[in-house]
DNA sequence: TTTAGCACTCGCCGGATGTGAGTGCTAACA
DNA sequence: TGTTAGCACTCACATCCGGCGAGTGCTAAA
């Protein structure tokens, strides 16, 4: 469809505009070294690139700027993916080399790693717990009155919930059923942990009857609050581009980043694996209407498990942004199959 | 210092600014209901104010608007903290019925609800682990190189942190100390726990000497981690604030909140209970010189647990904010009281 | 002591004007 | 046929100017 001519001048705009942030003119192409045309000629190959929709013109008498056509075009067929500086690569090994501390630690500094490295807000979901097998349930009394109950997963997760006990007496009784349960579903996943009781220790349990919804309904909770993982970092990147100067851009942006069920959301299909990019109004969340999502999935053992991800403008670093996801998330795979 | 008239024109100048966020003119305050005295004369009191350092002139010919001073003044002997709506202490008392969930939850879910009582952005500290006690500590096994190390204490707050053992074997050897630990030590508070073990029962845990220093670190690990909880919540409230319509006035503010270490300087000394307000330069930190920071204390089996606050511009609407926060705190200090 | 009157200040708004970057078009050139 | 030079045109942006209005400070009268 375009000449090669024509994509090389997409090219060059595209990477002009990323960096300036200003229409770019016929001129300042025409500079480049890369080419040697006229200003006049580049203005007809851009007339051309703009009426099939590849770039968009602020005003009449301004330079042109891509369209988000235009940068999908980049994206899927211009871009190259740049590669980690040693430095940087460096750096990202020493943080994560330092100690395997919890996985919750890993994750949730990851978020701060991809943002200082992208200079763009990062976000890091998951990883999903429910894949994670069950390794330990536990009920631990505070007082006569209160409890808090446990759960282990596998990966090295724990939840865990206080309880109110209706009778201090139930206590002993309770614990057996943990007991019982701890003995019997050892190594099963968390999503079919409901399931699981029901069939296999239903009748065992029913003897017990009265504790019997009680308990379920905390294993439910426990399980339910263990659903959503997410971590933002480098919230306040997006105030250092030029096209969010005015608060009320910012705001619906900052407003969304506030609530983790929301971010969750931005991770797209988690079906998909590796990169993806989702450029403006690709994107299923209005707040984000006016950026380009680029994320990538990591997996632990074998299962897929999570997503990292970064926010900016649909004038994006995408070359940058993607050599960092797609090392970053190998580490974490790596990283995550490696210990435990 | 103050006579009585302008000490009443200085509180219906901050009232008013508070509201508009506008310099207030001679005219405006002439025209309410408490004081009948033409603007002149008026004028003649703001002069005098101004000279007294209670207000401050933008540029010659706009209205007053009220200096750190001022607002100082104002807090200190003219405000009345406002009760608040039977309405709202109902949504609070509600939302805190509902569960008595984990500490954490009722933590994190208490900036959220100040920040909506509020409109301004809320942050909640503590509770401070140190002064819990001890009441359970666990190695759950993950596989063969690794475990989970956990950590109950008394209030049901949860301490975890992997670990990857040097040799599996070892895994028995550990266990048997950690018995011993929780034989002993049950009881005994955060701050007090490393000191306890070297006390007491260092002698028989030197026995298994080479995983004496594994173990004393790992509970060191356990007890440092479980320092600082920080919660923001609406921290996208300082966005409606006229006076930080600019994105450069934002900037460093929303970068404070990001980092939870600094956001719990903005707590001041904690020695102090009650209500605390720091007006602009009274604050330590430089990023809220323009703001307001108001906190309170709340307390947990006696001692003093955590902190609660708000952080607005200085032209605050101190009366509801006190209010809410001194509801807010006693609810808190109630709430963990009453459960386990 | 209070108030009316009045000149004065100064931020803000709207319109006019000039500048410069960049375009589109046409015609000439290779 | 593709490329280029030339030129008129457009339009955002900055600057300047004048008028408006809110508000002050001062003075003199009540």
């Amino acid at each position: 469809m375009l000449t090669e001519r024509q994509q090389l001048i997409l090219r060059l705009i595209v990477d002009d505009y990323i960096r300036s942030a200003e229409p770019v003119g016929s001129r300042t192409i025409s500079k480049r070294m890369e080419i040697h045309l006229s200003p006049a000629t580049i203005r007809n190959e851009m007339s051309d690139l703009e009426e099939m929709g590849y770039l968009e013109q602020p005003h009449t008498s301004a330079g042109r700027v891509p369209s988000q056509k235009g940068y999908r075009f980049y994206v899927d067929h211009l871009l190259e993916p740049s590669d980690l500086k040693p430095a940087e690569i460096l750096k990202i090994r020493r943080l994560f080399r330092e100690r395997l501390d919890a996985m919750e630690h890993v994750v949730r500094q990851t978020a701060g790693i991809l943002s200082t490295l992208t200079n763009y807000t990062a976000f890091v979901l998951g990883p999903m717990v429910d894949e994670a097998k069950l390794r330990h349930i536990q009920i631990i009394p505070l007082g006569e009155w209160a409890a808090v109950a446990i759960l282990v997963t596998d990966t090295g997760h724990v939840e865990k919930k206080t309880v109110i006990l209706p009778d201090p007496s139930l206590l002993a009784e309770i614990h057996k059923l943990v007991d019982l349960l701890n003995s019997r579903l050892i190594g099963v996943s968390i999503s079919e942990l409901k399931e699981r009781i029901e069939q296999e220790i239903g009748k065992e349990l029913r003897r017990h009857a009265d504790h019997y919804e009680r308990v379920l309904g905390l294993i439910d909770e426990l399980t339910a609050s263990a659903e959503e993982q997410v971590y933002v970092g480098g919230a306040t990147k997006i105030l250092e581009q030029p096209e969010f100067r005015d608060v009320e851009k910012i705001k619906p942006l900052l407003v969304m980043l506030e609530d983790a069920h929301v971010v969750a959301r931005l991770a797209g299909s988690p079906s998909r694996q590796g990169i993806q990019v989702r450029i403006g109004d690709e994107n299923p969340l209005s707040a984000v209407r006016e950026c380009s999502v680029v994320t990538a999935t990591y997996r632990m053992r074998g299962g897929q498990v999570g997503t990292i991800g970064v926010v900016g403008p649909t004038r994006m670093e995408y070359g940058r942004v993607i050599g960092v996801l797609q090392y970053l998330s190998n580490v974490l795979t790596e990283l995550f199959n490696r210990g435990a």
